[in-house]
DNA sequence: TTTGAAAAATGAACAACGTTCATTTTATTT
DNA sequence: AAATAAAATGAACGTTGTTCATTTTTCAAA
């Protein structure tokens, strides 16, 4: 009878969290292999299910890439946590594009998933959500830092909107062209520190403005 | 025997063309339909050939793949010429990233084979070319621009290389944004302005130094 | 405790993919 | 006309994502 109890406990708690456990697998195979080693199969057989059984969780396998980005943007939002501290809105705005290029090249695959690939983007269009609010909250945190830097009195003459996407748009091209291999064959001097140097760079010219 | 000659002398125009007949049929499909529906059985039903004949042209998917990529690099060199029309350097540089940028809107695609997608690169990997060099010749033009900005006058005080990827990674990171559909889904006020409206804002950050 | 309906899990089967290679067809030379 | 070389072929293999009829499990009512 208690073994019976027992069997029921570990059962109930398997069923509960059978969505988390395959969430778990899919992003250990994701970050350790990559998305093309991360199939279906592979995802079951990791935790012994069934193939199918993933299909009772996650409608396909946009579903997973987009529940696994949304973790990812979890963990970037966690390491924006530091720039509570950074009073000074110029000082966070640049604390803020290192550490976006630290998690951009510490996760490379999850970047990757979170700001490149189509599948989590699919899976918005087939759930007729065309609501990005992982991104939209990201943004919104880059926004309101450079408002503060308009309001501090910083980028003088620039709009806010323009200067916000600018700024996203410098950090992760040079994340994006890293990731995918095209700043190695480039033939630049020196391609280990290029991200940094041009960050530095980019950032000697914000604070001129 | 007049007949037998015609008939030699199409089979000798077909046999040596059928290599480049592969690669439009390849193309054809790639800028209509997209990557995915780009299948060999698709490249070689297009054509009327068989799907073992596209392997005796090409190695593998990623064979065509760079090429197609390669005929991307000749179509925007191809419209980088009309720079050679504006002497200042700034203005040509400026002029050099609307190319840019209007390339990678008008052949999304295109550009995301060129600059994001794996398939070029992984071709180099195994053919043990660590050289891209239609990258390398694109940025080429980009860094002897910002040199002879910098010999000009502009950009005092920063460096040649850490400048030319920071323009890069700004041209592409906008691009790269706008083409992944991540701008979109970011609650910006005017979405379909915002990458003329930033590379506006870049340009005249870029004039105040 | 037995029963029976609802929920969950299953895995064989399907279509489509990239790739290979023994075979056939075509071209060229002898 | 025959022999040799070159080119083209498509059936077959191993994967992939996905579906769904079937089986197994769960759990409240009898």
């Amino acid at each position: 009878m208690s073994s019976k109890v027992i069997i029921a406990i570990v059962s109930k708690r398997l069923k509960e969290d059978l969505k988390v456990l395959i969430l778990n697998s899919a992003k250990k195979l994701f970050v350790e292999k990559g998305i093309e080693q991360t199939t279906i199969r592979n995802i079951a057989d990791a935790i012994g299910c069934s193939i199918g059984t993933v299909y009772v969780y996650f409608k396909d396998k946009n579903a997973i890439f987009h529940a696994l980005h949304t973790q990812g943007f979890i963990q970037l939002s966690s390491e924006f946590k530091v720039l509570l501290n950074v009073s000074n809105p110029m000082e966070r705005l640049r604390a803020m594009g290192k550490v976006y290029i630290n998690f951009a090249l510490k996760n490379r695959d999850m970047y990757d998933l979170m700001f490149n690939l189509k599948a989590p983007m699919e899976f918005l269009n087939d759930e007729k959500l065309h609501e990005w609010n992982e991104g939209k909250a990201t943004f919104d945190v880059l926004r309101s830092t450079v408002n503060e830097c308009l309001a501090a009195g910083y980028f003088k003459g620039h709009e806010l909107e323009p200067t916000a996407f600018m700024v996203w748009s410098m950090v992760h091209g040079m994340c994006s062209l890293e990731i995918s291999n095209r700043s190695v064959g480039v033939n630049i001097q020196n391609p280990e520190t290029i991200v940094t140097a041009a960050y530095e760079e980019f950032m000697k010219v914000m604070d001129k403005l």
